[in-house]
Order: C-alpha cells, then structure tokens, then sequence
DNA sequence: ATATTCTCCATAAAATTCCATATTTTACCT
DNA sequence: AGGTAAAATATGGAATTTTATGGAGAATAT
C-alpha cells in the first residue's frame, strides 16, 4: 500500500448489510492507524443529513473548543450536541463498523454508504442523497471558484 | 537526463491501455521525486473537463486550510469539494498510475491522454480536447493581449 | 432459552506487483 | 561524426495480494 497521505480523501461507496454493517474504506482505515486511533467516532451532522466521522483524537479537539466559548453562545449548544450524540464505534477485524439504527435514519442510508472524505475529518452519507448535496456543492464551488484560497502550509507535520 | 527543473514543463501524449493505466511522463517523475512525493493528487478540474494534478503535499495544503477558516462557510464545503473528489494515484514501479473511471469520462479520456505541465501543477486532457481547447486560448490571448507579472519567487522552498 | 452482538471463515472482485518486450534516448568509443 | 553499446522509457500481459462482502458459529446478555 503506497504510504497513504494523513488526510481522509475521496468518496467510497459501500454496501450495507442487513446487520448495519460496513467496510471502512482501507485508505480510511489507513488514516486511522496513522492516527493511532482504536475506533472511530461518529455522530449526526446538525447541518446535513449525513453522519460525521473522524478517528478519536478529533474528538478531544471539540470537547476543547466548547470551552474556548462562550458557554451560553449557540456555537457551545452546537458542539455539547456533538459530544451527547457521538458514539465510538469499533472497526473490526474485517475493517467493518456497525451503524447503529439512529444514525442510519438520520442519514436516510438503506443499502449502501458513501464515506466521504473531508481532510481531518469524513462524513457518512446515503450516495443517493450525497450526489444531490456534491452536485449543489461543485455549482457553487464553480462560480466562487476563484474564492479557493489555498494557505501554502508551511511545514505541517508532526 | 537534464538537470530535471523543478516545474511541470511541456505537454507529453501517453497511451491508456485497457485498465486505464498511463505512464506518467518521466520528466513529471522527476519533479515529483524532488517534491518528495510518493504518489500524485488528481481530481477533475471545476472549470474544464480535464484532470488537476499535484505532488501529495498540496493535499495536505488544502486540507490545512480548512481548518484555517469557520468550518461551517461555504469556502469550506468548496474546499471540502475537492477532497472529497480527490484521489491519491501511487506511481508504480514502471512509472504509471491508474485512472479511475469516473476521472477518465469526467475528461473524456479513451486511447492517450495528454499530460500538460503548469508550473507548480499539470493537467491531464483527452488530447483532443486539450488541441481545442489550447487553440481557444490561443485566440483569446492573441486579442487580449496576454500580460505576464513576474514574481521575484525570493527562496522558494526547498 | 432466546435474542443480539461479536468472531471467524469463505469467496469473489478489484487493485497491486511483477515480468517481458519494444522503442527511444543517452553514453561511449573509434 | 558515425556507429554501437548501454540505459531508460513506454507499453502489454500475467500472477499475486488485498479488499469487500456474505454467511455461519461462538459468546454475551436479557
């Protein structure tokens, strides 16, 4: 496996067995173990119908930003709903993650998932569902297109 | 070989046999072993049906710069846009990557296509796309009058 | 005991590596 | 400069490995 840049990219689509179960994309879980994460967190996004993903340690960066704010703001609210709704989920051996009930309705998933990668960060979709919001996204991203400021990351990597 | 530049220089036409394998000119191998790169970037371009390629680190640029700004702005899901469509291609031993099918019909690609170096990026066109195309520019430049700044680069990168 | 969850196994499909060869380019020698 | 050998490149095909996915059996909880 060529050595996998630390970033989740691209969109795989799986299929969903009767049991909610489904294979982590290998790149995806390539990440992960570049990550050092055991398992996976999940949670529904509150801006769209889709699941948010990410390995363990992305967790800790939220649960610091709620105290960075405001405590009353809407942000704080936002984010407290993240950590009530997130669950960890375990990959196992074949490199599957079970979704739970909850998330496969809020995400309106039936027979398969599209894992989407977002950099430090992916998303869970129903590809049906998906190809309409990547549609609107790409028509957008279009017009402002000259809009996509790229920050010349001066040394990233730890 | 010359003292490989450190651009993507020229336009090179290379066949795409049947699995969608293409040889990626040596001279790109260059410039990308100097990056440091294992493998290539690649995700279909907004504006043309043609292919954007880079060396690996700009990925991690793209990816940096997401959490450079509000995570919930629509830069954000345009940048977002293009990870999700991004793919990373290792470069085999015998210098060629694979084009997935969705990029090959995104850019109508059949028997060759034609690798178009562009400085710090290149693109990857069906060739006969990209003659129209280029003819297109030509004219348009020819009547606009093309007017180039130059930026003294001062120290770029290593 | 029964239902639910977790492991383990089997297989088909897809991706990756390896090998062979033709063509071109570069190097070297006379 | 010409010619020849050596190296590098492009390209086709085969073999091997990895991944995705369905199902059966074991473990756990209710």
């Amino acid at each position: 496996m060529g050595v996998a840049v630390s970033v989740f990219l691209s969109t795989f689509e799986n299929k969903v067995d009767r049991k909610g179960r489904v294979s982590v994309p290998s790149s995806f879980r390539n990440v992960l173990s570049q990550q050092k994460s055991t398992g996976i967190i999940l949670y529904p996004s509150f801006k769209h119908p889709c699941l948010e993903g990410s390995g363990d340690e992305r967790i800790q960066e939220i649960a610091s930003s709620i105290d960075a704010i405001d405590v009353f703001s809407d942000e704080a609210e936002n984010l407290q709903t993240i950590l009530a709704d997130a669950k960890q989920m375990s990959v196992d051996s074949d490199g599957r993650v079970i979704l739970p009930p909850e998330f496969i309705s809020h995400a309106g998933i039936a027979e398969a998932a599209s894992f989407v990668g977002l950099g430090k960060s992916f998303q869970i979709w129903s590809p049906e569902t998906f190809a309409k919001h990547r549609e609107k996204n790409r028509l957008r991203a279009r017009q402002q297109g000259a809009t996509l400021r790229i920050v010349p990351s001066s040394s990233e990597r730890t």
